[in-house]
DNA sequence: ACCGACCTAACCAATCGACT
DNA sequence: AGTCGATTGGTTAGGTCGGT
């Protein structure tokens, strides 16, 4: 290929095409006609001496070659994006981007009400969308621009994800007021082990596993639990404890919230159950992307209280 | 036969280089 | 600096093709 001649516009029409799998769809995509975009195809079929779509049926379908393509232009397109955006001057109230962020229904209720107020004050146009959080997969789904966010405990990393640790997650033990097995106890108490270990516990967990950190933090005292459902989320936990004489162990900050509305009382677990550091991973491709910068400001803005009275976060 | 999607033809506007 | 023709890439209108 001989690049001196090459439109790079080109290649905004080949992701939007790889992205679409339409001419007209990445005409929409890109402001242009069809027809325009039928023959910007016809200038890259030249170019790179490779069909590149085929009619298949309603929509066009990539050939080999052209799906070979798809990421290292993505790469190019997201550097392409990046220069532009330090270089150019990013105002939110302007600002238009829709970017996706993954975590558990915690912050549902800790993080998407105020994040929603001040998207809404301050970047009026652009759309944030929440987006369940699929065990082992976020790395890989970060990848391939499915999320730009993941908020998750902290793990290891590819070299190619960044991350930046916003909050610490104790556990505590909810309980309904009034719940009979806890009724000697007062409110903060710390549940003794045999009586934690005979409760019936409800467990958060999105991959189904029927023990999470405190049965680990238990195996280490010789001792198990009795946890007799799991859901992947913890509204359904809090709703369930409030109404049965079932216990969960749930994040300190997500209790807190929780009890006045739902009449839960909170305990302290008998073992010591380590707490995770909630972090915030994004793809390297975005370090210096504006919006990307802007909104995992403003995430780490709104989640930073949660670490209030709290051991400091690791750097 | 109808519909949706892509391709082609004809035309228009902007841009660029050569020329005056 | 202004003009002119070639080139490029856009649009609209209509044709073609394949699935239902």
């Amino acid at each position: 290929m001989n690049l001196a001649g090459f439109d790079l516009n080109l290649l905004k029409v080949m992701d939007a095409l790889l992205r679409e799998g339409s001419v007209t769809r990445a005409g929409q995509r890109l402001g242009l006609s069809q027809p325009a975009v039928s023959a910007a195809l016809g200038r890259l079929r030249l170019s790179f001496g490779d069909e590149l779509f085929v009619r298949a049926g309603q929509g066009l379908a990539p050939t080999e070659f052209a799906l070979g393509l798809e990421r290292p232009l993505r790469h190019i397109l997201d550097g392409i994006e990046a220069m532009a955006g330090a270089t150019g001057s990013w105002q939110p109230e302007e600002a238009d981007e829709a970017l996706k962020i993954s975590g558990i229904d915690f912050f549902a209720e800790m993080l998407m009400p105020q994040l929603a107020a001040r998207l809404f004050a301050e970047a009026p146009e652009m759309k944030v969308q929440f987006l369940d959080l699929i065990p082992g997969l976020s790395f890989e789904h970060l990848d391939q621009h499915r999320i730009d966010i993941v908020l998750m405990p902290q793990l290891e990393t590819p070299a190619w994800v960044a991350s930046r640790p916003v909050f610490r997650s104790p556990f505590v033990l909810i309980a309904r007021r009034g719940n009979p097995r806890l009724g000697r106890l007062a409110e903060g108490d710390t549940v003794p082990l045999d009586l934690f270990c005979d409760l019936t516990q409800i467990l958060c967990s999105p991959s189904g596993q029927l023990k999470a950190m405190g049965d680990a933090a238990l195996e280490a005292l010789g001792r198990q639990r009795r946890v007799r459902m799991t859901t992947p989320f913890f509204s359904g936990i809090v709703r369930t404890v409030a109404t049965t004489d079932a216990v969960a162990l749930v994040p300190a900050q997500l209790a807190r919230a929780a009890a006045a509305r739902e009449g839960l009382a909170l305990y302290a677990p008998p073992m010591e159950v380590p707490a995770p550091v909630i972090t915030m991973y994004w793809h390297r491709r975005t370090d210096a992307h504006p919006a990307h910068r802007w909104l995992r400001g403003l995430v780490a803005e709104v989640l930073a209280p949660l670490n209030d009275g709290l051991a400091p976060l690791p750097p």
